[in-house]
DNA sequence: TTTTTCAGCTTAATCGATTTATTTGATTGT
DNA sequence: ACAATCAAATAAATCGATTAAGCTGAAAAA
């Protein structure tokens, strides 16, 4: 908190950037509303100055502690500082921010707030925002293609000073800077945070060929989730390398927009209504990995000892499971720091400064119960 | 969507409150930062009046739709519209803001983002939020007590016109309009949305009862969380209504700051460790019923063969645990949605009109598979 | 003595909108 | 013919800060 408690100057202009369409702000709802809630207009700089005898400039100055206040005295400066403090002065946000062309506020998008993934990732870029003295705006764009194209708009209008896309089909030309998290596609302005998924895949295969298995199935990501393709492609060059078999009927993919197990649970029913035996199961995440095992348990089969589960994020819960999850590990938490501690560097520099195009970051294996030796058949 | 994007005029001036502390905006971290990164001033109102050699009133009256704009002809307001659109113009936020004393912006704070519980009611705020054209900052205080403290202050200075706060000790004397999720304390200008913990209790207890148990455990809250307090007396009052024994060395309660099942594993943990036999636990909420299935597990139990769980939320994977958890709903998105709409509304009316202390919603029992007859011992 | 210099301020411009009060010229009413 | 009305706008004040530029008087330097 100390950083955030302290007074502090406001270094010099950025600039806007400009987007289609117009005025965007909510009218109010009662026709004449002209009495509003509230606690009074609270003290200005202009009173605060008048109260003082001095003028607003030089309150200011004292105010934001500005390398020009040198030549005010302490003991003027100690007298400003007493009567802000006695008549409550708070500089309004939306004077300073217009003058200064900074808002110092960033705008999130993230598929969906409740979801495991994203909730994480937020923590992440939440710590560092905050630390930095930024604060942000959240959408939840629900995969709906109208409001993922418009939302960073309507941020952008908010004046936000750049962008965090988690899991979510970029927009490109913004204006402002934008770090995707699990972005995968090279956009102009865009930094990707994205995990070694070659290194996940491997880790995932190897630990279950290590343990005997042979046959393998899959659950695959939404088309829409951003991590789907690299991830498949991953396992795909993965099981090469290590000389494992893809059986193509033994591939499933999740359906639906909800973030519920229940889209794991069905894909699962159809791996097993293949009527192809399989001894591992590799999920797209955690929650899938969740209903998958509720539904091999449904049609009797016993996890891990008649087939091994591994699931992918490493979700608060996954340790919980019965049995606890064997899952790959993305960093969750950490890529949200990243992500925020990138995209205030890109903000906080010169527009000629080269930003870096791809960070990423490596997953790890946590073994629990859910994978056990191939059965003997 | 089509509400917001659209073009909007706004209502007459609000007020802010004061708050104590000064200056709070963070210094830029580059000296001198004077090159920032950007894509240029954009299209100004100015530009855009001189552009269509009009006057910033007339522009500035059409794309507000304004009721002066009547006298101004349809084909001049067709002009303008389309050179706006052609030019790309938008208002800027912080100068219409800082005019109108609006900023459509409220702020939200939870204890923790990634939480189950915060990230479903934070749906339902969104949910509501974005449609009526407001933005909300979030942010998450982790129960330390000089973030509660100072959270409330930096959102204020924000200009937020309203704040929510969700299971959070709650800020008074703010100025703007409040509105608690989960709070109990009733407190000048804050809203409360509760939950009929009398209800709930009844509703697992009965439950239980009925299926023969007369040995009940239980999980309590920690101290901070603000449900804690009201769930436990409302569980007393409905164990003496349905003539139920609650046994003093049965009682657990939730310690740790995270929100893990691990603290419903520790506190079921000492449970056991009191060597008392009972058939039923009723848990403060999902997240521990599952840690605290797990001690049982370990310890030889059989869930609900032996001991019947019961979980308190209805988290999404509260249905896929194995066992399905019976669990207490509570209908968290609405009471999201509730919140951001009483918020509003207070936010849109005139201070003199009374607003409600308390907004109660009721609980609903989800009936799975982690509750069944008590043994026959 | 005159010029500089500096401490200690102040004046006024500025950010980009909204909004109140006014102007202008044409038309209508009497 | 003269006022009143009205359409179609405009000028200027305003919101509340930041900041470039300038002013004043006293002390130091020439």
């Amino acid at each position: 908190m100390s950083r955030i408690l302290h007074a502090f100057s406001l270094p010099a202009p950025s600039a806007y950037a400009r987007l289609p369409v117009e005025n965007t702000m909510p009218r109010s709802k009662q026709p004449s509303g002209r009495i509003r809630n509230s606690a009074g207009p609270g003290v200005s700089l202009k009173l605060l100055a008048e109260h003082l005898g001095l003028s607003q400039t030089a309150v200011s100055l004292v105010i934001n502690r500005s390398p020009s206040a040198k030549s005010i005295p302490q003991h003027t400066q100690e007298r400003v500082r007493a009567a802000a403090r006695e008549l409550n002065y708070r500089p309004n946000f939306m004077a300073r921010s217009l003058r200064q062309q900074r808002s110092f506020t960033v705008g999130v998008i993230v598929p969906e707030i409740s979801e495991g993934y994203a909730a994480l990732v937020l923590t992440g870029i939440e710590d560092h925002l905050l630390e930095e003295g930024y604060f942000y705006l959240v959408v939840s764009h629900r995969h709906r293609a109208e409001l993922i194209e418009e939302y960073p708009r309507l941020l952008q209008q908010r004046a936000v000073e750049g962008l965090i896309a988690v899991d979510t089909g970029c927009p490109a030309g913004l204006g402002v800077p934008v770090v995707a998290v699990s972005g995968h596609r090279e956009i102009e302005g865009v930094t990707n945070i994205v995990l070694n998924h070659a290194l996940a895949a491997k880790l995932a295969l190897e630990h279950l060929s290590h343990l005997g298995h042979t046959r393998f199935a899959f659950i695959k990501g939404q088309e829409f989730s951003s991590d789907t393709e690299i991830r498949w492609q991953s396992v795909h060059s993965a099981a090469q390398k290590l000389g494992l078999e893809i059986n193509a009927s033994l591939i499933s993919q999740l359906e639906g927009e909800s973030s519920s197990p229940q889209l794991g649970y069905e894909a699962t029913r159809k791996l097993l209504a293949s009527k192809k035996p399989f001894t591992a199961l590799f999920a797209f995440n955690d929650i899938s990995a969740i209903g998958a095992i509720h539904a091999l348990r449904e049609s009797g089969l016993r996890v891990p000892e008649d087939v091994s589960v591994v699931g992918f994020d490493d979700i608060q819960s996954a340790a919980f499971q019965n049995p606890a999850l064997t899952t790959v590990r993305q960093p969750l938490r950490e890529m949200g720091v990243m992500a925020a501690e990138t995209l205030l560097q890109r903000v906080n520099a010169s527009a000629s400064v080269p930003y870096p195009k791809e960070i990423a970051v490596d997953p790890q294996l946590i073994v629990r119960a859910s994978t056990a030796p191939a059965p003997v058949s």
